[in-house]
This record gives C-alpha cells, sequence and structure tokens, in this order.
DNA sequence: TAAATGTACGTGTACGTACATGTATTTATC
DNA sequence: GATAAATACATGTACGTACACGTACATTTA
C-alpha cells in the first residue's frame, strides 16, 4: 500500500500543481518566500520523478550522478575530488557512493600513479552499459516532464542565478 | 580544515553564482536541462544557507519546519498525518523527527480522544519560545540573501508551477 | 456483531548528507 | 634533507529520506 498525506498519496503529489495544494498552506508572506519554499518543493519534485525511473536500473540518483560525470571526463579517468566537485550537492559523500557502484562491479578503484593520495576512478563496461540504457530513459522523461520552452528555461535559469546572487 | 572541493570550498559555494561554476561544467543540452540541474543545485544552496543558521539552535531544518508547522495550527493540536502532508519532502519521516523534538522537549506526545490510533503532539512552552528566536533570525536571513523583488518573485512561482505542470 | 478492510503510527533497513577525525602521501619551509 | 603544513581519501556518527512492514485501532461489509 501506498504512504498517503491527507487525501493525496505520493503519486498524486508527483502531478500537483500548486505548491499551495502541495503544503496545504495558502498564506505566505510574500512572493519571494513562496518562491523559497516553491524551489524547495520543486527540487524535490523532480527528484522523486527521477528517482523512480532510476530504482528500475538499480541505481539511485546520486549514483546516476557520479556514472555520469565519469562518463563526461570518458576515457580519461577520474578522482573522487575532481567527482566531488562536479556534484550537484556539494557535500555528498563520494566515497561512500562509489562503495556501491564498486560493490555492484559498476566502477573500478585504483591508487593514481602520480600521487598516491588519489583514487582513481574507472567506468566498467557494465557501468558504460547500465548508464546508456538509464541515461536514455532519463532524458525521455525530462523530455516529457520539463515541458517549458527553451525561453521560459532561461528565464527560470536567470533567476534561480538572481536568487543566488547574495552571500550569506 | 573545511572540505574543499577543486579550488572552491563548501563556503565559497554558498557565494558562488553561476550554475556553470558550481558544477563545473559548460555543456548544457538545453536551457530545459540546465533548468533542472540550476533548480536543484538552488534548492541545495537554500537549504544548505538556512542548516548552518539554524546550527545555531541546535534545530535542523526538517525540525524546524516541523515546529513551524505546528505553530501555524496553534493553538489547536496536530496530529502526525497532518503535520507530514504539510511538509515539502514528502517522504519526511515525521515520528523520527518528533522523536528528537521530543527527547529535546520541544514537542510532547499524547494519544488523541477522539482517534486512539492519531498522535496528537503538542508545542511546549520551551519549543515556542525557540521558534521564536530561531525564526526571527531565519526571516531575517531570507530578507538578506533573498533579494529578488515581489515581482521577480511572482515569475519565478509561476515558472516553478509550469515546470511541474506535467505528471509521470 | 463478526470478519474484512482501511488507517495511523512506530520501527527496521538501505542509502544519502553533514561534519569531524584519522592515515597516508605530497608539498612547502627552514 | 628533515620537519611542518596541506591534501586526498576513508571512516565514524547523527540525522534525514525512501520504503516496507507490523501493530493497534477504526470503519465497512456481510
Amino acid at each position: 500500500m501506498q504512504k498517503e498525506f491527507g487525501k493525496l498519496d505520493v503519486c498524486t503529489y508527483i502531478c500537483v500543481v500548486k505548491l499551495e495544494q502541495a503544503i496545504q498552506s495558502t498564506k505566505f508572506k510574500s512572493e519571494v518566500q513562496k518562491a523559497g519554499l516553491n524551489i524547495l518543493y520543486t527540487a524535490w519534485w523532480l527528484k522523486t520523478v527521477t528517482s523512480k525511473e532510476l530504482k528500475a536500473f538499480g541505481l539511485t540518483h546520486e549514483q546516476y550522478n557520479v556514472l555520469r560525470i565519469l562518463k563526461g571526463s570518458y576515457p580519461e579517468q577520474m578522482c573522487v575530488k575532481n567527482i566531488a566537485c562536479r556534484m550537484i550537492e556539494k557535500n555528498s559523500n563520494v566515497p561512500r557512493i562509489i562503495d556501491r557502484l564498486e560493490l555492484k562491479k559498476l566502477v573500478e578503484r585504483s591508487t593514481s600513479a602520480f600521487d598516491k593520495r588519489e583514487t582513481v576512478i574507472t567506468l566498467t563496461e557494465r557501468g558504460m552499459r547500465l548508464l546508456a540504457e538509464s541515461s536514455v530513459k532519463i532524458d525521455r522523461l525530462f523530455g516529457e516532464v520539463l515541458t517549458i520552452s527553451e525561453e521560459e528555461g532561461a528565464a527560470l535559469n536567470s533567476l534561480l542565478e538572481k536568487v543566488r546572487e547574495n552571500e550569506e
């Protein structure tokens, strides 16, 4: 049985449009405050939608990201540090994610010859194959789900960068 | 020592504006794909900024949210289910978050008289006080950090709702 | 009213995040 | 060249998420 919240279950939430309905709140202090919550909620929504798709491949969102980053510099290998600095969530514990990928034989660890402190990660044949299969699905999903136009995408990008303009 | 990624440490990331710089990538397939990553990154950024502020109060982002939700219906009590359906992350394990708030004596659990399956949560005096102090700080932080205008906030909100318009 | 079904919540597990610390190795400094 | 500082990574802990399942209680149905 699917977990439920109020009258809506998790599947329903994925189709819910309005923030007010999603978090059962109508009183926001301002559009700006609402935007903050909206960013958090939309990120959760995006992650959930893609995670559901990745489940068929036995991958988590984060494991998929690491595989994609590795592919990005293929055939050049990458060390853990260089993977970490490309992750979206900057506190990702990359060694731990690598542990799981290694268990599934999707990547291999070896010590760098140039700097023995570095652990160099290689995508295996199997990892390449799984990534190829899953990324087709994910790209298609994004195409189906994110139906905003390029212009709207660009507008969204410039607004989000503006949001992040200020430091602490 | 602060954890580092490439040349940037976590504190630096908080001030980084451009997504390209943040995730060390310049080749996005489209503005729409970039927007997807931008939403995820901005959400991480927002959470990190507020979590740092909440640390002074011994609260996590999620614990703070639960306290705020409780205050929202104060003095009326809330059951676990009704808290859960107001959380931004819909799979939050609310009983576990309540466990920690209860340990810190910020809330109290009791069984509902109307429906013995329900656990009713009450904000304690101490919880009220801590929430009051911390929310002043958080509201101020948001005011300082989110310097977009109300119009920009409204534009952002309508774009984000458009992003979520499509189901799986 | 007895049995079946549904609901609310607690709890267990795998995984991820945030952060601190330990260890091996490299680089900087004297 | 020896020592100190910095770096790369692994690992431990507390907490959160995603999800499955168990138990107590409520509601529906026969």
